[in-house]
DNA sequence: CAAGACTAAACTGTCGACAATCGACGCTTA
DNA sequence: TAAGCGTCGATTGTCGACAGTTTAGTCTTG
């Protein structure tokens, strides 16, 4: 038993949590691409690789299915989830109506400290513009967009965002590269910014509604033109996983002992 | 493997889904208050009590923690969420949002069909009106809510209003009886369908935030006056399960055999 | 008598094992 | 040649077992 008295300083000690990690591996996994669409998960497989048993990857799997990056098909296993183009104009729909309104009520927290918070993340925007690294560009964007849910302070709402950008950054990545001039997009959050920072509430739907709505119309159109591997295809054809996660045997994941 | 010809009648197969099964038995253990929050949830218990092993119940309680009836402490079990007077304005901000939105796609969308839906439960919460029975009641006022989520088309939409619900059904749960009048409830409902049959946005949004809001007011009233068992409480204070789901042994769930 | 140490019982985290089921392949038959 | 059938390997659904922790309860000790 560990004596539990000096409450100072918290490391958050690294999660004994495998669920936890496998999750996590499986979520980057499957937004990164590597488990493309329609793939099955093979639960003996992925077990393998991360050198853990299959119950901790079934437990993962079931968060990752209420999160709806993964469909269950009873008796036949977990699938990842497939996009259509309805799917697109929901996330984008309801990502709409919850940023829109985080940002009034970001609006009405908005403290100095947060204001140069978010300035700040404009100005990370544009230096990432330079990078050529859309991935990193597309993060930077997200960040922040969560920024202004988590200063809008509803704790619900963020995880709502956040089940939102996992869903997105899976379509951004089928569609590939999404920024045709990633400056002009950095310049685009400028005035959201500042119908924050004005306060007025009928500004700021309009302005988060005129830059979500210009990504909403892009993205539509960028997936509608290039259907990569067929992935937004709505029928049951298995994709099979990438050979990446086929069999290995030593443990990857690992049990800190705190 | 079947011959699969005649497209004719089709049973629906009972789902052998046992994790599904736990799932709802537990969900529902948890909104009619059966595992009050901060009750811890212990798998073997559970278990034995449906009869099944504790991979099914760890199974679902994932599902439950990912959608916030539950809470994970590694190493220490699965409890029944907590909530507090921030959880309630958190749940009703969202559900503002959310529904607002959905009312004004439910306009764009109404059809004659639709329409008579709404009509027909709003009669419904009359007649339900004279039952004196709360639960019954509230859960006729959540399906009028659902259904203009169901007309508003998008099912991220859809599923988010049944989160939010499943969490205020824990609420309403903890209060005991919500309505003084229920037939003054059942008509607050009206305006709402008359704005949406009108089609106008704005009114539709006010008489959905007036409508909401009131019942956020009412909530957050009845929440701050009667803390019930202490079960508002922030702190980490572990509230046994109550006795019925203790022990017993005789299997509940059967897969069916289908 | 209260704070702390110690012990035993209760649980959780993982694993490996098995039976049931699914899907693919190749064979048979109109 | 194409639809139907049976077989076999691959994979899922569940279980029971075990080791390591946490918790409750008891016993010391200042």
């Amino acid at each position: 038993m560990r004596t539990m008295s000096p409450p100072v300083g918290l490391p958050a000690l690294a999660d004994t949590d495998l669920v936890g990690q496998v999750a996590r591996v499986l979520t980057q996994a499957v937004v990164q691409g590597r488990l493309p669409p329609g793939a099955k998960v093979v639960e003996a497989g992925i077990a393998r690789e991360l050198g853990v048993s299959r119950a901790p990857v079934r437990e993962a799997a079931r968060l990752l299915e209420r999160q709806g990056l993964l469909v269950a098909h009873p008796r036949r296993g977990f699938f990842v989830r497939k996009f259509e183009i309805d799917d697109i104009d929901e996330i984008y729909d309801l990502r709409l109506c919850v940023e829109r309104h985080a940002a009034v009520l970001a609006a009405r927290n908005l403290t100095p400290q947060s204001r140069d918070k978010l300035r700040r993340q404009i100005d990370v925007l544009h230096t990432t513009a330079d990078l050529d690294d859309p991935a990193r560009q597309v993060e930077e964007d997200y960040r922040f967009h969560r920024l202004i849910c988590e200063i809008a302070g509803n704790r619900r709402l963020l995880r709502l965002f956040d089940d939102l950008a996992s869903e997105l950054r899976m379509v951004i990545g089928l569609i590939g590269r999404l920024y045709d001039d990633p400056h002009e997009i950095a310049r685009t959050h400028e005035p959201v910014l500042a119908a924050i920072e004005e306060g007025h509430p009928e500004r700021i739907v309009a302005w988060v509604e005129y830059h979500i709505g210009h990504a909403w119309r892009e993205v539509g159109r960028l997936v509608r033109e290039i259907p990569p591997h067929g992935a937004l295809k709505d029928e049951a054809n298995t994709v099979r996983a990438r050979s990446q996660f086929a069999r290995k045997r030593k443990p990857v994941l690992q049990r800190s002992k705190a």
